[in-house]
DNA sequence: GTGCCTCGAGTTCC
DNA sequence: CTCGAGGCAC
């Protein structure tokens, strides 16, 4: 090893004790800086011991902790920005296309409350079409600013949020410790077309509208730049706060306005649907004189007691919704109709359209679902449009739904080509010529090839390495494809022997810098990433495995159940003969019988299990966290609630135990631990007796989690 | 069996 | 983002 002494002609030892020197130094200075806010070296200073860590790095891979700080998120090289994660993420909000869509959402929110008579307060405001923007102030000094990014990390851009106008850097004496404020930056349309002007006399982008404009205003490297853009700013919500100033939405809104934030004027209160909506209509009738881009109108229960008991579905609030407006529509001609074909072989038609600019953007693709979209036929087997079948040289009427995804929505057989022929689906797969079956009842086309079609295996890898499965940096569906290509990656576990394959220690120069698009640096990157992906969360990991119904939610109410990847597949593989094994399985409330005789048969799959094995040698999933339970009383127990809850919906309820760490159950078992029943409790109460379990009533129960 | 409510799997463009 | 379908309550 000796020739691989590095260009700074350390010795391998001298600059392992220089590398772990300088991790623990970094460390120190990053609790220093993140946790207790008080650098104690400069900026300067902090960036020359990442930099000679990274060059001492580059010189020597092998000797790169899994615990090195050059790898950490929040801890990005120079170029772009730092991420940063939500303490409170920044979730989107649910849609709403129709008056029927809004009376059910406040029908529903009235059910989860068990309040179905009495009238909910709500808010009801513009929705600013801009981009997000979270605030962090402490102690009332601005000490960050975050883009919303994936909800859960954004991009870190607080010199430049610190350089818009509408944004105070300090805010009035008195206002609690930690405060974030959320809100939108958007720009106006007099400001939108001076931008324009200007960027044309100098030569420079034209903008293709305020939002993009906006966007990449304040994504700009160099504040400077943001500095000189009119970028404006509102609030409307918060994230994580030490304390709140009101007990209503509107109240904390109003507060916020007097802490110098523009709140936007048109937000009002309103007590019921017809309320609602007579304030929607009102602000569309407003909407070309405001002056800004909306796209449709926010609702929120005013109350946030009751924001708080309703709490949140995977990915938004219960208490909110965007009341959209009409997508803006195009005319273009489907020149071609394509088969994609999914990691499960789904075979997936795509629009090829003539380019045609919708709602600012140039869209040449859109889905068509399946074979009975294209037919124009509904789920019931009626049709969706009356004659309406697409065919290639259609013209046809396209609408981007929620303003981003492309979407037909039907032709005009006055512009049909006389030559026209009905599209034929077909029966046997594009990419392996292995037949396409459809389920009787089901919409969707399947290749039957299995491991055998190339498209399944390629698209079952990118699956593996995609964001919500294995997130490995620099290891995109791009890579997959070239190295599947290459035939250096067949399964999973090839990813974790391309190391061996082409370095570091292997040939020199590595021969996967070698390729189009790679540099040593990138080479490099890419395998500290992988080593650095050995132990992913339990939860990521199964999903990553692309078991068919099993997707990032049950994914991880499975790696909760099971605590850890032995015991579950364990508990999978012996499920296949075990008929308490399964029964177990299916206890879980959100497990039915499709998703666990999916999973089992999935491990009983001979070459499943190989392929684990074999990548199983190279990683090793970690043991789920759990549940915030510090002080819970049914961590870890096994709930099961019967009977009708009087206090609280039976929803409310389950989320409640959840977010305690206990696990709800919908059958009474000898593993249940607890049992609520309500009024009305019938054959699960009776066997909870049987077996000699502890009953609680609703009472009881809301005394034991404290209210 | 029916009617929610959620989740999974597919998709676009930048 | 939408659609189809799984899971569960009624």
């Amino acid at each position: 090893m000796a020739a691989r002494e590095g260009k700074d002609n350390l010795s391998e030892e001298e600059a392992a004790a220089e590398i772990a020197r300088l991790t623990s130094e970094i460390n120190h200075h990053d609790i220093a800086y993140h946790q207790k806010d008080a650098p104690v070296i400069s900026d300067a200073e902090y960036d020359a011991l990442k930099s000679r860590l990274v060059e001492l790095e580059l010189a020597h891979p092998e000797l790169i902790r899994p615990d090195s700080p050059s790898l950490r998120v929040g801890a990005p090289p120079a170029e772009g920005f730092a991420k940063v994660r939500h303490r409170v993420p920044m979730l989107s909000l649910g849609n709403a296309f129709s008056e029927e869509e809004v009376a059910d959402f406040v029908t529903r929110i009235r059910r989860f409350l068990n309040l179905p008579d009495e009238p909910v307060e709500f808010t009801s405001e513009p929705k600013i079409d801009g981009l997000s923007l979270s605030l962090r102030y402490q102690t009332g000094k601005l000490i960050g600013a975050a883009t919303r990014g994936d909800g859960h990390e954004g991009e870190n851009v607080t010199a430049n949020a610190l350089t818009i106008k509408e944004i105070p850097n300090v805010l009035p004496l008195g206002v609690p410790d930690l405060f974030e404020i959320r809100g939108e930056v958007y720009m106006r349309h007099a400001d939108f077309d001076a931008l324009n002007a200007a960027q044309a006399v100098e030569g420079r982008k034209i903008f293709a509208n305020p939002r993009n404009a906006a966007a990449g205003s304040l994504r700009q490297l160099d504040p400077k730049i943001t500095a000189s853009r009119p970028l404006r700013f509102f609030a409307y919500a918060w994230g994580e706060v030490s304390a709140l100033p009101a007990d209503t939405q509107a109240g904390v809104i109003a507060v916020l306005g007097e802490w110098g934030f523009e709140i936007n004027p048109l937000m009002r209160i309103c007590n019921s649907v017809d309320e609602l909506l007579a304030h929607y209509r009102a602000i569309e009738a407003e909407r070309a004189n405001l002056g800004y881009d909306i796209d449709g109108v926010v609702y929120k229960v005013n109350r946030l007691d009751l924001q708080e008991r309703l709490g949140f579905r995977s990915n938004t609030p219960r208490w909110a919704i965007a009341h959209k407006f009409p997508a803006e529509q195009a005319t273009t001609v489907l020149e071609a109709i394509e088969i994609q074909v999914g990691r499960t072989g789904a075979l997936s038609p795509v629009a090829r359209l003539r380019p045609v600019t919708v709602g600012g953007v140039v869209v040449s693709n859109a889905t068509l679902h399946n074979e009975d979209y294209i037919k124009g036929i509904g789920a019931d087997g009626n049709p969706i449009r009356e004659g309406r079948d697409l065919r290639e040289g259609d013209t046809v009427r396209i609408y981007r739904a929620g303003d981003v995804i492309p979407k037909v929505l039907d032709v005009d057989l006055s512009k049909r080509p006389a030559d026209s022929v009905p599209y034929e689906f077909p029966t046997i797969c594009p990419a392996c010529g292995s037949p396409a079956i459809r389920e009787p009842g089901e919409a969707v086309r399947r290749c039957t090839g299995g491991l055998t079609c190339p498209a399944q295996v390629v698209e079952r890898l990118k699956h593996f390495v995609s964001r919500a499965a294995m997130d490995i940096d620099g290891l995109g569906a791009k890579q997959i494809e070239s190295f599947w290509n290459l035939g250096w990656v067949k399964e999973p576990a090839d990813i974790f022997t391309l190391e061996a394959r082409f370095g570091p220690e292997g040939s020199e120069p590595a021969r996967l810098a070698k390729l189009d698009g790679w540099g040593e640096k990138s080479a490099v990157n890419l395998l500290r990433a992988i080593r650095n992906s050995a132990q992913p969360e339990l939860g990521r990991f199964i999903f990553a495995l692309g078991i068919r119904h099993v997707g990032e939610t049950t994914a991880r109410l499975l790696a909760r159940s099971y605590g850890s990847w032995a015991a579950w597949r364990a508990a999978m593989e012996a499920a296949a003969s075990d008929e308490n094994e399964r029964a177990q399985l299916l206890s879980i409330d959100g497990v039915g019988t499709v998703l666990a005789d999916s999973v089992i048969a999935f491990f009983a799959d001979a070459h499943n299990r190989g392929a684990l094995d074999r990548l199983l040698i190279h990683m090793n999933p970690r043991t789920a966290e759990q549940p915030d339970i510090a002080g819970s009383p049914v961590a870890g127990k096994t709930i099961v609630f019967t009977g009708t809850l009087e206090r609280m919906s039976r929803s409310e309820a389950k989320a409640r135990a959840e977010s305690l760490g206990a696990r709800v159950s919908g059958s009474v078992s000898a593993r249940t631990d607890l049992v609520i029943a309500g009024p009305g409790a019938g054959s699960k109460l009776r066997k909870a007796a049987e077996l000699g379990l502890e009953v609680l009533s609703e009472d009881d129960w809301i005394a034991l989690i404290g209210g």
